[in-house]
DNA sequence: CTGAAAGCGCTTACAG
DNA sequence: CTGAAAGCGCTTACAG
């Protein structure tokens, strides 16, 4: 039934490839619409929808394709096409990066991809700038979701110059023509604020991440932290911040102390690991949480139900940033989309780790 | 310059594209060879090296990509040539993947594919047959590598079928045809049992991971359990298993010696929070490390140096599989490989944590 | 509703 | 050492 098929200079022009080698077999369009007794611009045709079908002809080629268990050759519609169907996410890791949170995002990305049928091709390099521009000047990706942007992070204006649909996660300092998603930091700040106020707390200290998060210009770090003091002196409330130490060495929440007497509430804004030793510190000192110290954990991506005391707290939405982003990519790439920041509203969940007093 | 080259029936063929919208430029291989006063063949065998270039040719044509920002289509690439320069990342999750394990793995295979100017596609999808079958038979890839295979993995008999260029890391029960790589888990726990008993240890415990872990037929979980067990009995060693309680609710360490009083070494083949609640149950216990306990880390991915107690190690070298398996899938591509099976030998660090009695 | 054909931008035998 | 040209397998105006 292919034996026919005339041939070109090589031997092999418009049929199925033969590997002599191991017997498979590899059909084209032209396979397909033969096998259908069509052309191959209906059978294209078919394939993406973008033209009407008679209902007969359609049942004859979906029952080709399945027959020869045909799928479209991606290098040629890349090339003919528009779309490569495929999305780049550049996720950099750095010594700060808390594996469960990247994961998230990643994982959720890739779903969400999935979803509107793209792949997403992983840029986790050290040279993220390079990678960035291969794929896009050799128009391998039809858009690029940028994990983790710090305030002044070199692939922003990359992402400029190249004019390729882009979402950003997290906000730079200039956010000049650029699409952006992230969770609101400061109304997470503020709402941690409010509900510890609101429970009549007037010394609240701020447990953040480790210093080196805030000195490499993280993003959600220094917003969270600066609005959370913000919002605790328009309440006229006393704060003290320290970051974590990343050792251990430190009981943390006694140095807080030091320097807030009377802290009765704490706010913790780092990882798990650090959430445990403070509860750990807490009741090696015999401190009761909730009685002695209230506590709001924000903007966490793990669970703290599971801890050895559940905690107040506002999480981290990454499943939903990272759906979120691959959204506002392909809304670009579909070319109805204006840039614009994108911030996601924090909820409270309450678990009896704060006191009203 | 460009502006008398002849035109196809759309108007733009064979030259550079022009999106008047934007007013960006994508140059393509015509364009070099015109500035650089040679044929388009000369300028694709100067980018691949297939064939020898005078160092002036070579020159005029490094030149004019320079100055045009030229960058091969990838789409077209793909099209003529026999490779995409793609390899895809089976890495699906589930609820016992631990996070920092799997970003060491994701991490290094996507740094060794670039190494050798690969691209990953990473397929973390619910649907890890259908992603597989897809990249595959559109041929957006050139290999594939599998990550964390079960002993019965669904994965490898697509794998069989697809016959395309592809690494597995682990070991599933049926290798025929499949190469694979893996650390040396019986290796592993035969190092253990053997360190211990050279210092007189007759009764060693090991805790394993969690339960679930040994029932979804993981892959190096019952093989460093079993082949532990097997060890322990041929020098006879006495011993007892226990896999952990994820909920932590149970104190792990004192079942184990409920069945095993006389226990005076301890493996640990469990994820770095299980052995933190170790090491934090022996010192509410006073159980001093090593004089009451010898405690050997068996298959981290983390480091124990900055444990509370730092402990002797055999570490999990995920990112020299990582790196073997794109080795071995690239090798495959290359056409010159065999399958087999490849085991990782393990090495031993000691911290201090075993004592001899 | 369907088909013939140009074109996408490369790679690679073939020819010199 | 270099060039002219076929071909890769699709998509999509154009024509009917």
């Amino acid at each position: 039934m292919l034996d026919d098929v005339p041939r070109g200079a090589y031997g092999r022009t418009q049929q199925s490839k033969r590997f002599a080698d191991i017997g498979v077999t590899v059909p084209t369009i032209h396979d397909v619409a033969k096998a259908a007794g069509v052309s191959i611009s209906t059978v294209s045709y078919a394939l993406s929808g973008k033209r009407s079908i008679t209902p007969a002809t359609r049942a004859r080629i979906d029952e080709a394709i399945a027959a020869l268990g045909y799928r479209a050759n991606a290098g040629a519609r890349m090339l003919a096409g528009t779309r490569t169907q495929i999305l780049a996410l550049s996720a950099p890791m750095h010594a700060e990066t808390h594996p469960p949170a990247f994961m998230s995002f990643v994982v959720s990305i890739a779903a969400a991809a999935r979803r509107s049928d793209y792949d997403v091709l992983l840029l986790t390099g050290s040279d993220a700038l390079a990678d960035l521009e291969r794929v896009a000047s050799s128009k391998l990706v039809d858009g690029i979701v940028v994990m983790d942007v710090a305030t002044d992070d070199d692939r922003i204006d990359l992402l400029r110059d190249l004019r390729l649909p882009a979402a950003v996660i997290g906000v730079p300092d200039d956010v000049e023509g650029l699409t952006c998603v992230d969770f609101d930091f400061e109304a997470a700040a503020g709402l941690a604020v409010d509900r510890l106020t609101a429970a009549g707390h007037r010394s609240i200290g701020l447990l953040g991440h480790s210093a080196a998060l805030y000195e490499r210009r993280s993003n959600f770090a220094p917003r969270f932290r600066d609005a959370f003091l913000l919002a605790a002196a328009e309440r006229g409330v006393a704060t003290a911040f320290r970051a974590t130490d990343p050792t251990g060495a430190t009981d943390d929440v006694a140095a807080l102390r030091t320097i807030l007497p009377e802290m009765t509430a704490l706010v913790l804004n780092c990882n798990e690991e650090q959430h445990r030793r403070v509860l750990r510190s807490l009741e090696t000192h015999a401190v009761a949480v909730p009685d002695a110290l209230s506590i709001v954990s924000a903007c966490s991506s793990f669970s703290t139900d599971v801890m050895s005391t559940p905690l107040d707290v506002i999480p981290l939405p990454a499943e939903r940033s990272g759906r979120r982003a691959v959204e506002l990519a392909l809304a670009q790439i579909d070319g109805d989309a204006v840039p614009h920041v994108e911030l996601i509203p924090p909820s409270y969940e309450d678990k009896g780790s704060v006191r009203a007093r």
